[in-house]
DNA sequence: GGGTTTTAGTCAATCGGTTGACTAAATTTA
DNA sequence: TAAATTTAGTCAACCGATTGACTAAAACCC
């Protein structure tokens, strides 16, 4: 795996004083690779066979071995540093011990809390995370190539605007676990999402508060199941607050949407009382769209956005939000899967922890 | 790779009715597997030796065959959707076609454009991208791993603050090539940075308009060289316009970092006429800090960061910023990476794009 | 102490592609 | 037209780890 040239340079390193950093004599630099050590080479340094050695550090029950034995094949190993082959072991096991994980954008803050519950408990269970991204244009070959080339045992897809029927026919065209975060496809019925309808109705009972009559709230595309989710919660619990309600889905989640929506909203003679945005980013947005309409917020109109980012606490004025449970959706998306792998079914699933609602400045009109 | 028992629930699932969805006969739930199609069952088909199907599909010179061959091997392809076997190929020629890519932490919009800049150079050149992140704790463990397991065949470090000390040994006790980004560490000799010092000075001119007299600048952990580059532009440029400046050193690169050392610095008598900030995050924290002491901004000081995001444009003020190249440092880093994983030699290399400046509201005071 | 079970470990096939060496036929060259 | 070269394709040995089947010796049982 280890290029050979690299192993070189390790080698002339570690021959030398690091210290004062003359890092190599150049004598040394042209040797010959040192190559990786096998399971053969621990099995002749061990005096046993190679299926001995591989069962014992696999920990492989049917491995009998004598104390001794067993020393001397974990000595072999740790004298030569042996790793095994992660390739060889693909090959004959059938697995990658990899996922992938398909996001539409890195940089999205939204994700990233995702992003880390994947990444947390790929790690526990020994599981690397492949990531791809499906910014425009490459989707497609992303998808098919980590699936087709079997780079990895299972995918995982968190989307908030790849259309269903993309999902729909790359799911279930492609011969592999999937199990999608916080979206609900039909004809997919592997996923977790978290209450997202919660965590609308958190927002709208604050914003409910110091004689709020009117409310708008601020959705993504209809054709995602999230968005719809979340405009359920918002209206269910308008009504039930008896709130003036009104619902403005847009064609994506982002900052500038947010933007845009509010410099409409409050271009008009009246103004709601209270704005509920569905993605942190749209917050953003819509607090800046206020600045640039010189409302002020909290005084003229109360804002809390979902997804909690600790960004929130920097913006001016600093954003209410309602954290969701997104760290732990990943994790358990991680979980199904890797059930999934083993032969577990497909299920819909629903993050137990709840939403949870931090209050700040934009919504916080009781300041002494 | 992709297990058979998936292979299962796909179709088990592919032949369920959703809601209203019947998608398929129940009669063909429980069918055997559909196995991979391997270069055997290709050359079956093809009526040709495997051996001719790896040169054909791998568009080997050495391969000759005639028009009419060389179709049947890729009607067969098709036909039976195959794609080779990564964990074989890797096995076979000791590569992966992978580099890993080591950050401090995905969520921090500095290193987004890092990322997608590898990524989208990767995806040109036929790489994958095996994300591990250093967040605490389990820095070292993802590192060896991925190496020594073979599992990429290079390695870009992208870190802020990672000590020198750490890198040093990992990278040099480690068989593999590896390349810093937007850093340099002595005793290692491949990396790619950008000019930060230039980034620094474009920032200090700009903010040496309207009669400013003094300048403040933000910098991040003394102990590593980009936050050093950063400054000594920063000095250099202020000397030369003439500008009292101070500089302050902090231990990362935060929001929190910014806020902190702005409380601090607006709670003197006499403040500074502009602020550097060395990351987009100080800078958010920076105006986050302003707001809280009352301080107006552009009005009473005016401030630049370095690093554009779009979230720039959102906040109230908008900040403005330099944008560093940070997308082609990726991409270039991938480069050198390829490069000596083909036995090119490390080099500690410059992108050669410049820094550019955009103006927004936290710096600009002739708003007509 | 003869038979049975356990323990300790080995053997060899296998996963799926790749690649240097090779052959037989076709084509070119002299 | 005979020799030399090129073309078309095959053969077989890997890469490194895993795992079911197997063996020989030791331990146990009554």
């Amino acid at each position: 795996m280890i290029p050979t040239t690299l192993a070189n340079v390790r080698r002339v390193r570690a021959t030398n004083g690091i210290k004062g950093y003359k890092v190599a004599r150049n004598s040394e630099l042209p040797t010959a690779k040192p190559p990786r050590a096998t399971i053969r080479d621990v099995a002749r340094i061990a005096k046993v066979d190679p299926s001995l050695v591989s069962r014992i550090v696999n920990n492989d029950p049917k491995a009998s071995a004598t104390l001794a034995t067993r020393k001397r094949v974990l000595d072999a190993v740790e004298e030569l540093g042996y790793r095994a082959n992660s390739a060889a072991r693909m090959l004959k096991t059938a697995r990658t011990q990899m996922i992938g994980l398909l996001l539409p954008d890195f940089s999205n803050p939204m994700y990233s809390a995702i992003i880390s519950g994947v990444e947390k408990r790929c790690e526990e269970i020994g599981y690397g995370v492949l990531l791809g991204d499906h910014a425009e244009g490459n989707s497609e070959k992303t998808f098919t190539d980590l699936l087709e080339s079997g780079q990895v045992d299972g995918l995982l897809i968190a989307s908030g605007t790849l259309p269903d029927s993309f999902l729909k026919n790359n799911i279930l065209n492609h011969h592999a676990s999937v199990v999608m975060i916080n979206r609900r496809v039909r004809g997919a019925d592997a996923s977790v999402i978290v209450k997202d309808e919660l965590g609308a109705e958190l927002a709208v009972q604050h914003l409910s508060q110091y004689g709020t009559k009117t409310i708008a709230g601020i959705f993504g595309p209809r054709n995602v199941d999230t968005a719809q989710r979340r405009k359920k919660g918002f209206e269910n619990a308008a009504e039930k607050f008896g709130l003036k309600h009104q619902s403005i889905e847009v064609s994506s989640w982002g900052m500038e949407d947010g933007r845009r929506v509010g410099v409409e909203l409050l271009s008009k003679k009246i103004l709601p009382d209270a704005v509920f945005a569905s993605t942190i980013m749209m917050g953003i947005g819509f607090l800046r769209a206020a600045h640039e309409m010189s409302i002020k917020i909290p005084e003229d109109l109360r804002v809390v956005a979902l997804h909690d980012s600790s960004i929130a606490n920097y913006l001016t004025p600093s954003l209410s939000t309602v954290n969701l449970p997104s760290t732990a959706m990943g994790a358990q998306a991680v979980d199904l899967l890797v059930s999934m792998m083993n032969g577990g079914s497909p299920r819909n699933m629903v993050v137990s922890d709840l939403p949870t609602l931090t209050i700040r400045e934009s919504s916080r009109l009781d300041i002494v």
